[in-house]
DNA sequence: GTGTCATTTCGCCAAACGGCGAAATGTGTT
DNA sequence: AACACATTTCGCCGTTTGGCGAAATGACAC
């Protein structure tokens, strides 16, 4: 159905979205770890993870509070996988993805409980730009 | 640029547009008969294809009055021939694309000065729901 | 049970979007 | 120049969407 096909072009039609996408094709992460790298309310996250789970782009999985969140490896949607190549394939170059997986690289050296305690300011100082902080979490 | 993706992903992302890329396929068309198979009015179709054009995913040449729109020769976006493959690749058994389809053999049947004057009216008469009358275009 | 924490849902807001009719534009005919 | 025709642009309208803060929910610790 076309409906279906909308769906998933939708869900990887938004930049933020996108964004989502590429960090997690480096694995799976928790909200927290996106939030503090897109910069964005938690809220906000949240809702762009339900859209992309809604379009079997994503799977989710709880551990206690923390839900962490992984590109789909079941055939959720029949487009899902041609989608997911796309982006994978694209914006190789682009200086958006490229800060963003750098940020990743830093919240990544982070314990989640120094990480979800201090937001950005628990990075390399020199990091980050000023932006806004978010709530705690665990070890990863 | 993200943008650049976005550009594109978003002009693809609309059923639609999706619609018209699938009927560009089978070659070049006059906004009169797609306005006809689509069953919409020309100014919402002409909108779509001025975002099809400037997301780089068509060309249109002008012939008199007519207005004529093919799908993109030409690399006019980085990311455009991708999505211009994916979509092809795409709904080849949607049932709404096969009604497309099946509407513009009829419609390619017709002179499009009788399509034109007569709309979809100028179809065979068991071939078409009850939808919209548009205005007249050329002999092609 | 109470309080803390991470996430999700809800409601609001401004912006974007797809549909339409009307007006404007460009082309062709007389 | 006036008129007809095909298309495009404009403006309106209702709907959708991405952002946020606040409230709700679920998990954990005491």
């Amino acid at each position: 159905m076309i409906e279906t096909f909308e769906l998933v072009a939708k869900a990887t039609a938004d930049p933020s979205r996108v964004r989502i996408l590429k960090l997690l094709a480096a694995g799976e992460l928790c909200v927290c770890q996106i939030t503090t790298v897109l910069a964005l309310a938690p809220a906000t996250v949240s809702k762009h993870l339900a859209a992309l789970k809604a379009a079997g782009l994503v799977q989710q999985r709880r551990d206690g509070r923390w839900a962490y969140y992984r590109l789909a490896e079941r055939q959720l949607n029949p487009y899902a996988a041609r989608f997911l190549a796309m982006v994978g394939d694209c914006l190789g170059d682009d200086p958006t993805i490229a800060e963003d997986r750098r940020l990743l690289a830093l919240v990544r050296a982070v314990p989640l409980q120094v990480l979800c305690a201090q937001g950005r300011s628990a990075l390399s100082p020199a990091a980050t730009p000023t932006l806004r902080q978010d709530a705690p979490c665990p070890t990863e």
